[in-house]
RNA sequence: GGAGGGGUUCCCGAGCGGUCAAAGGGAUCAGACUGUAAAUCUGACGGCUCUGCCUUCGAAGGUUCGAAUCCUUCCCCCUCCA
């Protein structure tokens, strides 16, 4: 493929690309660009939003370039300096190892694991002697690192920034001096340490590294940035009925924004998408077939076909679905008032709020909406209690 | 060390002696509608043995018939000065 066409198809998504004529040149070369990406050793429970940046990695790969997929186990010692867990303890080599394995599980959905190098910065920064270090740190200034936002801001906001904590931009730029990478990506909030790389491999007499940087995906809300504390993540272990109900509830507007990031499709078939739903095509179809190119990425097309027909069958004709849970509920003096027992099945939270769910029609057995509030379930009884359109339980009184 | 401001229900934020389970917004949940768990509209949103009762407004005491609101002590956060 011709180094224009790659440019176009490494440029998909991106927020920055930086130098874009540099990389053009690189390409020219012809040879298999080495692109490094690095991880953080903690939390290896990765979402939607994370696969950002590994969908480029994967492009990259099918383009022929060598990716090396780096495990920040010596960083990990610093903690990424965001001021709201300075202290963080070290983690031991076992917690690493555990971490990575299961990385690498979910990873290999998306990259191919035949195409890539993983390795670990503690590889070579467990070599450096002080004096090297002390080496490292005169490449850059103080100055230099309060132009870093989040320092800045703490900086001036007086609150404290300990000196370790400047090592560690200048730990991920020596990465990049000691893979000798020609081209590193990141979130657009790495966009600094990526810089550090650039800046630190021509201290050291190194060719330059490229800078890709990738948007940070907004979560189902559409607001924030996805992030599992947040709760509006879509978890790439998630259900497959999960994972699809979670993708329709997107809007119709920032379903463009996923797709764009995360859909394999070319930008030719996604335009014709756009086209079409402008020509009234309905959205939700587009949506439905994203949501299943989704789950079969990380479950399997059979499940993804299951998840579109029982999401069907569920919203379109209130159907009863197949997997529901069965739960035990106890009536202690022979019969059970209904609202104990949908709190008892964890279908509410609380006896009020399951009287609540009666007043506003939200609750039915077998089917059938509950009005009383004083119904009460005998023991023995066996019934199928739904609360809202989504809420399931297959209950036994004993 | 000195001066001031503040801690309210999941979050933001009003209330500043009774009409307060506490305005408003967000989030969430339910209903209607629909093209979907989109959008929009309506409603709910501390708990319980639910026409009543119990527990909440940083913590503990106190004043009062009655306190989120007043007083005392303590804890925590912020701003300015040194």
């Amino acid at each position: 493929m011709s180094p224009k066409e790659q440019l176009e198809i490494i440029r998909r998504g991106c927020d920055e690309l930086l130098v874009e004529s540099e990389l053009a040149d690189k390409l020219k070369s012809g040879r298999p660009l080495r692109v490094k990406a690095g991880f953080d050793p903690t939390a290896p429970d990765l979402h939607l939003g994370h696969t950002v940046l590994l969908n480029k990695l994967r492009q990259l790969q099918e383009l022929g370039h060598h990716v090396i997929f780096l495990i920040g186990d010596f960083t990990g010692m610093i903690g990424d300096p965001t001021g709201k867990n300075a202290t963080r303890p070290p983690l031991s080599r076992a917690e690493i190892e555990t971490n990575a394995s299961t990385y690498k599980t979910q990873v290999f959905k998306i990259l191919d694991e035949k195409k890539i190098e993983i390795a670990y910065n503690s590889a070579w920064m467990d070599q450096l002697t002080p004096a090297d270090v002390i080496r490292l740190a005169s490449t850059s200034t103080v100055a230099r690192m309060l132009e870093r936002d989040d320092f800045g801001k703490r900086y001036k906001a007086q609150q404290p920034i300990a000196i370790h904590e400047f090592l560690y931009p200048l730990v991920q730029g020596y990465d990049s001096v000691a893979l000798k990478a020609d081209l590193e990506l990141g979130g657009t909030d790495q966009k600094f340490n990526l810089l550090m790389g650039r800046e630190l491999q021509r201290h050291y007499g190194q060719p330059q590294q490229c800078i890709l940087t990738m948007p940070l995906l907004e979560g189902l809300d559409g607001v924030q940035k996805m992030s599992k504390s947040l709760g509006n993540y879509v978890g790439v272990t998630d259900a497959p009925n999960e994972m699809f109900g979670k993708l329709m509830s997107v809007s119709d507007e920032l379903m463009w924004r996923y797709i764009e990031l995360l859909s394999f499709e070319s930008l030719a078939a996604i335009a014709k998408w756009k086209k079409d739903v402008e020509g009234g095509r309905n959205p939700r179809d587009i949506k439905v077939a994203f949501a299943q190119e989704i789950v079969a990425r990380f479950h399997s097309k059979a499940a993804a076909d299951a998840a579109l027909t029982d999401f069907e069958a569920r919203f379109k004709q209130g159907e009863i679905p197949d997997d529901i849970p069965d739960v035990i509920v106890k009536a202690d003096g022979g019969d059970i008032a209904i609202a104990n027992a949908l709190k008892q099945a964890g279908l509410t939270a609380s006896t009020s709020e399951a009287l609540r769910m009666i007043e506003q029609g939200g609750v039915r057995l077998d089917g059938e909406k509950v009005s009383d509030k004083a119904l009460k379930l005998n023991k023995g009884q066996q019934v199928v209690m739904q609360v809202g359109k989504r809420k399931f339980a297959r209950v036994a009184v004993k």
